[in-house]
DNA sequence: CACCGTTGTAACCATTGTAGTTACTACACG
DNA sequence: CGTGTAGTAACTACAATGGTTACAACGGTG
């Protein structure tokens, strides 16, 4: 299966480096750090600034958070990042045929327990902050 | 964001199919419920026997269940169908730099976290069976 | 045994997401 | 104005997915 993408974890590494970083973090910076290509760096610091996380200064350079380090959680970035359609994590085959019973009401009673095994993934994401992961790497 | 494969639910009805039916289930009888090609059919029933979850007669053809139905979770069902490199769900992103301090320090502290959320989703597909599942579409 | 329906694969195709690259424009500041 | 940066568009290479056709292997039944 494919993996959820890198982007999350590329977000993550650079909203780390803008919080614990004093000097000015520049698209070119962050790229020396994650080891990638700059514009990869920019698109996804595009998604982070679309998302409201980070403020970003065109021409001189320059991100900064704009929240607080512990109000920023793992879910807030993978949801920056990780556009998926509907949000859906799980995908549902189209179309079961409805002349069987199992085609009929499956859709309806799968659905349900995917929405929980995703919720209880993201309220683990949601438990963990930018400042508790800073803390782990002193 | 790459879905997780249908292959899971289409699994999850290929199961549900052979737990209520009584007579016998051929890959074309399924696939006609899940309205899908029968290729696709016994690519997943062959992930679903490799993972000794049923058995399946060649040449007359049919499918029964290994396990009882109570016995079969639908983390059983998602090991046997999403074959992910190491089960990682989260991908994270190849050589941050050594040299500096986030990127040194960052892969060993979100993997821990990443783990926690995927098992914390595990966990939950672990809670519901066949059983649970086939009772909600009575 | 011959036939028939089924399972088990191999091969191929179109589509899509991902990651990366090059190239260019827009912008802010000294 | 000149420099360095952000913001994008366009393109490539690669892999996963879902689907299709084709064919061999198998197991009962007439």
């Amino acid at each position: 299966m494919k993996q959820i993408s890198s982007r999350f974890s590329i977000a993550v590494h650079i909203l780390s480096l803008i919080a614990v970083s004093s000097k000015d973090c520049t698209g070119d910076f962050i790229a020396g750090s994650v080891n990638t290509n700059p514009v990869i760096i920019r698109r996804i610091m595009g998604m982070l600034k679309k998302a409201g996380l980070v403020d970003i200064r065109p021409g001189v350079g320059g991100a900064s958070l704009l929240k607080d380090r512990d109000q920023i959680t793992l879910l807030d970035v993978y949801r920056a990042v990780e556009v998926i359609e509907d949000g859906q994590l799980f995908n549902f085959h189209d179309d079961p045929n409805p002349q069987c019973p199992v085609g009929r009401n499956i859709e309806a009673a799968l659905r349900s327990e995917m929405k929980e095994a995703q919720s209880a993934m993201e309220q683990r994401l949601a438990q963990v902050n930018l400042s508790q992961l800073a803390a782990q790497f002193v």
